[in-house]
DNA sequence: AACTATTTATAAGA
DNA sequence: TTCTTATAAATAGTT
């Protein structure tokens, strides 16, 4: 139906092809409306062009998912049942796995334990028994080590306010006879000094004043 | 094209909507056919009439599977998804719990604890202790039982051979001194007498003789 | 299912 | 691409 009739065979001239690729699917995609119309009928229509275009048409009385759901059913097969089943299969196998570990910790709580014979109990407890041991002795190193850890913790911070305090002190005692070998800025005199009066502060909040006026001893340190 | 033009509306007519149907399909099945040879594409085609009649064209290089993977591709959505997701929402939770069954069952195995806390460990130390108090508690039921149990059986085996014991002597003695009243047939008599001497002969090999000849004194039996 | 008058699709050209 | 148009192909109504 041209001006000539043309051999239905691979047309080799790309452009050409193109053409009629496209003039033919607007004719095919205007059958199948009509053929929707007219008949009533239902019609998913796929195609891609050699140069990978895709382009469909769907009855508008119907979806492409349901027309291939019905293609499977018609056909009687599932053409994702490899994928489904390898899921199905899996999901059973998970759900086995699952219940035997639930049974197994069941039975470590001390559950379920009716269908279990004598010879089942005594492995049990044995293995309970050794378990529950490696647990404690996990729960005293624990233990250990936080105590260790949190002793020395306690020893350095003590170490180190006694240090400091030892040094504040000298450098007040310093400023106070005017001996302070100072040789930075103004600013950081005035900063050491507030320190010191701070440090003071702190002493006497907490500690013991002395009864030696000025002076302070290198008498230790006790927190409150 | 036609004898006459025709609006593109449903057919009423039944049997000229099937026959039309039947000549269109041809027609677009034919159109399929040559678009794929002459333009090199891939085509699906699949139809279902009103009455439910399913057709399908593809192309011969392709599958519909083929066709419809790549459908799919290109509209980068999955048809299925909804199905998927649920399932592979499934296999996520199964997996999930799973693990965390794992988990809980490696640690009450003593195995995993260098993650846990000392107030884990002692929780878990508690919990093990006292299933494992159940467990003991449930060997010790069911030894019990089964020692109760053994004991009745073997109280009741003793008690019906000591009664069985009894009942034949009396019965031999009986037709020792042929003072049997037997109401029966022959062969029962037969029967009995051949029953007193097997157990005589289980006697003389289990138990002790007694100096008293011919006659069995109501004396215990005691198994081997 | 076959026929055929007519409509429709489209090949080639612009 | 799109339009045109001569001609091939499809098909509605009929047999």
């Amino acid at each position: 139906m041209g001006r000539g009739k043309i051999e239905i065979k691979r047309i080799e001239n790309p452009t050409n092809r193109q053409v009629t690729y496209s003039k033919r699917r607007n004719g095919i995609f205007k059958k199948a409306q009509e053929l929707t119309v007219l008949c009533d009928a239902k019609v998913s229509l796929i195609m891609f062009s050699n140069t990978g275009k895709f382009h469909e048409f769907i009855s508008p009385t119907t979806t492409t998912k349901t027309m291939f759901d019905q293609y499977q059913n018609t056909l009687g097969i599932d053409l994702w049942s490899t994928h489904y089943e390898r899921m199905q299969e899996h999901l059973r196998k998970l759900r086995e796995i699952n219940n035997k570990l639930r049974r197994d910790i069941r039975q470590r709580m001390g559950e379920d334990l009716n269908d279990a014979s004598f010879d089942e109990l005594r492995g049990l407890e044995e293995r309970m028994d050794s378990a529950l041991e490696l647990v404690r002795e996990r729960k005293y190193h624990v233990l250990k080590t936080q105590t260790d850890t949190r002793r020395k913790k306690v020893r350095n911070l003590d170490e180190r306010h006694g240090d400091l305090l030892l040094e504040y002190e000298a450098k007040c005692e310093d400023l106070q006879y005017g001996l302070v070998d100072n040789e930075g800025d103004y600013e950081s005199t005035i900063t050491l000094a507030n320190g010191a009066s701070n440090l003071y502060a702190f002493r006497l909040h907490h500690g013991h004043p002395t009864a030696n006026g000025g002076g302070y001893g290198s008498q230790e340190l006790r927190l409150a």
